[in-house]
DNA sequence: ATGAGAATGAAATCGGATTTCATTTTCATC
DNA sequence: GATGAAAATGAAATCCGATTTCATTCTCAT
């Protein structure tokens, strides 16, 4: 699940010059000068890299895979940027059961659930206007004011329920055999 | 929230002796019975005020409870009997925004998800087997086999909406007088 | 260039939860 | 009722993600 060595095809590990364009850089930009905040490299190369890799990242696989390539970079600095582009909205965290903080792409990103999967770790967004529809009437029988939501749905995914027969049906196999 | 002082008058802070004759008991006595363990007087009194408190208690909660009638009762012994008395089923433990893990009663209580109050802390029950239908109707899509879930909502419950706005209303007097 | 204020990162600290370990308690067996 | 093996206890140590501290470095308006 954190990428160790695995997935690394699929994750882009050195930064291609093109996201430097990205609107995203701009936005931090903004919220930094309108913060009296500054701009420093380690900003920037953090932004890159969260952009770059997957969403759902924790600040460990972010040190991990930025420690390679930037060294000098400390954990510290990850956790404290990592709250800042939280605060300029270009990153969610998100908490599932495992303790740790994982952080979203936020910008433009629209609002979703979680499915999660025990065995394997993967991560599936969904959405349901209707969940969100009852929800807010729930809210307002008990007059309550909806500030936010977590939906989280844990279970096997597809591919593992696929694995797990497949294995199942060549222990009977051999037990039969047997 | 955490009861300190406040609510004790709805809270039983000594068990009542018919708590003792409660089926909870019953249950526990044969949950460790069938798994080698042994009865002990630390356990049995925590079941008490586990049973006579209200739900969503943290460990620290019960522990200040208990330990006031029961100083030689320690933290440690509370942690590993909730642990013990969620796998007999009778509590389950929840985990809101706060890094706390509360336990709530299980025996005989359904199902059910948690709107809290982002202001005063209150935690309200509710079902809705709508929103279970879709849920299920979902998962099945992705061909996702649910194990459990978590449906939490954040807001301002009806009494800390009403108390606001009560504030509100004064402060703009108040504003219009001077 | 320069200086005030912000950012950095290593190390210390925090806090809930878990583990360790020496001691005590439980309970089946005699 | 005594006995001993196994379980339970509780204080202290430890774990671990996250935060804070603080001396140093970097940014950037002037």
């Amino acid at each position: 699940m954190s990428s160790e060595k695995g997935g690394e095809a699929s994750i882009q590990m050195t930064p291609s010059k093109s996201s430097q364009s990205r609107e995203e850089f701009r936005v931090f930009e903004e919220y930094l000068a309108n913060n009296g905040l500054k701009h420093s490299r380690q900003r920037e190369v953090i932004l890159q890299y969260f952009l770059e890799t997957g969403g759902h990242m924790t600040v460990d696989d972010l040190y991990r895979v930025i420690h390679r390539k930037h060294p000098e970079i400390g954990r510290t600095t990850i956790y404290r940027t990592l709250k800042l582009l939280c605060d300029a909205q270009l990153a969610e965290s998100i908490e599932l059961r495992d303790g740790l903080t994982r952080f979203e792409h936020h910008y433009k990103h629209s609002h979703h659930d979680h499915m999660i999967c025990i065995e394997c770790g993967t991560i599936i967004e969904f959405v349901s206007p209707e969940i969100e529809n009852l929800q807010d009437e729930i809210a307002e029988a008990y007059g309550f004011t909806i500030d936010s939501h977590r939906h989280q749905i844990f279970g096997i995914c597809q591919k593992c329920n696929q694995r797990r027969s497949k294995k199942k049906r060549t222990r009977r196999k051999t037990k039969a055999g047997v």
